[in-house]
DNA sequence: TATTTTCGTGCAATCGATTGTATTTGTTTC
DNA sequence: GAAACAAATACAATCGATTGCACGAAAATA
């Protein structure tokens, strides 16, 4: 089984007896090259199955088509559907996604980045790591002129365009849903504030709080890490200082639901002794036995319009003009079982 | 913000006044350099931060070090744990992962392999989608010489590797669960059999029925798409046509989710009333309100001996000796309450 | 000392497509 | 029929790195 040979433009032009040049125009659609010829040259191409060399393509013109997403990883459904997002809008006009991981770690993250920039791709997206506080090696990638766009966690750059949810709102809605249902003591289990989606959320909730005069209470007030198991602590943990509340809204759906797994062992019922509200509609949250509220963030739409903010923005590369567009959807609110005391919907 | 200049071999051998050949045979380590050049070259191309242009290597040498990674979708926790997997793998030793999304329809498959031949990458692994019979356009990168590594969707083609689970063992091992939890009715929620996966699921249920001697029922063996839809309507199904069942082993968490649901909705009590096995022990399963017994398959670990396999073939393909190897992984039983008649578990 | 061997380098072609600058061919005009 | 012009095509350099071959100088051998 040995490589098939392919086919070149210098194939084509021995073929025809003309220089490769005019196949190259005529494949090119160039005016300078005869009707006559232009013809010829496209069926002899398309009989030969010839393919255009995109490496060499790329190392004449620095374009290569392919553009980088760096996430923490892939597979969280939310990241996932970012880039299948890029990929929808990206896809049709010939580029390829290069998907990179930096596992919540910086130094994975400027490694990632590096090698990328090596491999020239058109732009890079990133939505940056809980440990990324230096952020020399994201400024070295404006510095190469290579475009970029934050998605959902960003970091403030000068000219840099970025796509983001507006979490205020979203952690607004989510606290002020609550208090609506009658809850008085709102607990917030929120993430590292050094991250800017979760400081957002805990900014909306307090404001939540403030606009309907409930005082706030620091001990109600947790930072855990997103998963089930912090959940479950974060929970226990409230429990066991006997800090009393009747309700949590929570930075994240996976907090949310170890939180719940811990109320029910202790025999507390949702929603009637204890309200609660997640953070990002993930697929599982609608499905379980008692629905959790949660805000939903469009992770597909963030990407499509990622993606769009990249092509205008090579588009105005040409013209040398470079545009910071900050874009900010909203979330949208879920109203489920699990924090709707006065009667049941399904 | 303009372009910075990239260095070359040919701004290194200018500065030293020597041939961009002798430079690049010192970047290489070649022996026919000698070492005080040597050493200068590699001083001077730190001191410039030269990186080399992978473009130009690629054209030359034809390895790109990318390969392409087809599924169905991304953001399906498994496929995305595999394309973790084989990233986890093949990172370190340079390569770059372009993935691509077939959306379960032949002949976006199709094109996407297209342009990933295209675009000269060094290999494919290819989970096929659900619509792909016709496989020419897969035996085609067979014929260029690219290395193919099927993973848990697999055609049969000679010579082409494939790491697959053994879903047959997994069936088997769900349903003989069932049965020695005291369940005799025991119905199968499948997937569409021209998929190998839900073939072999089927055909392990079967098996652990006969092993059993418990007779099958026809009527209790349904065929649906894997969604949480579709497990809502095929539950409605058994119950409106007062089909008996006492338990339901389905080949997908999705369809084992919807399927509670209807039951619940109907007052039927899992595990008492109906016991439920699922597939796949997706993120969520573990954490219902009450934990779903689930096969597992350890996709990460697919994902990582895929490139392996990958990494192996393309050192045999020097001595132009072409093995094909099929790795077939065995799944786990996670038993947990939804199926555990006699005592629950926590 | 003359000749061979070894070692270090440079030259130039190559990978495939693009493009500015000739050059050829054909057509128009006086 | 000669000059002027336009159209169609060819030539050659370029993108950056690699590599076979050739060349010169130094070292080893006869």
């Amino acid at each position: 089984m040995r490589q098939k040979e392919k086919v070149t433009i210098y194939d084509i032009s021995k073929k025809l007896n003309i220089s490769a040049a005019t196949v190259s125009r005529a494949l090119n659609d160039s005016n300078r090259v005869s009707l006559k010829t232009k013809e010829l040259v496209l069926k002899t191409a398309k009989a030969l199955n010839y393919q255009q060399n995109t490496l060499a393509l790329a190392l004449k013109s620095g374009r290569t088509f392919n553009v980088g997403v760096v996430v923490p990883y892939i597979n969280h459904t939310f990241f996932a559907s970012v880039i299948r997002g890029i990929e929808e809008e990206l896809e049709p006009k010939g580029y390829h996604v290069i998907i990179c991981q930096s596992h919540e770690n910086v130094e994975n993250e400027a490694k990632q980045i590096k090698t990328l920039l090596n491999t020239h791709i058109d732009g890079i997206f990133i939505s940056v790591s809980k440990s990324t506080e230096d952020i020399k090696h994201i400024e070295e990638v404006c510095e190469e002129g290579v475009p970029l766009i934050f998605f959902d966690r960003k970091k403030d750059i000068s000219g840099v365009s970025s796509v983001t949810i507006n979490d205020y709102e979203g952690a607004f809605a989510a606290t002020e849903h609550l208090i609506k249902q009658g809850y008085k003591k709102i607990a917030h289990i929120g993430g590292d504030p050094k991250l800017q989606i979760y400081k957002h959320r805990y900014d909306g909730y307090i404001a939540a709080l403030k606009a309907y005069n409930i005082p706030i209470d620091k001990n109600r007030i947790l930072e855990v890490s997103s998963t089930v198991e912090a959940g479950i602590t974060a929970v226990q943990d409230l429990l066991d200082k006997k800090i009393e509340f009747d309700a949590f809204f929570s930075a994240s759906d996976y907090v949310a639901l170890g939180g719940m797994r811990e109320l029910r062992s202790r025999g507390l019922k949702i929603p009637e002794d204890v309200g609660v509200v997640g953070f990002s509609n993930e697929p599982f949250t609608k499905y379980l036995e008692r629905p959790l509220t949660t805000v939903g963030q469009t992770p597909v739409l963030m990407g499509q319009i990622a993606a769009q903010v990249f092509l205008e923005q090579i588009k105005d590369n040409n013209k040398s003009v470079r545009v910071e567009k900050k874009v900010v959807l909203m979330p949208e609110l879920y109203e489920r079982e699990t924090s709707l005391k006065k009667g049941s919907i399904d």
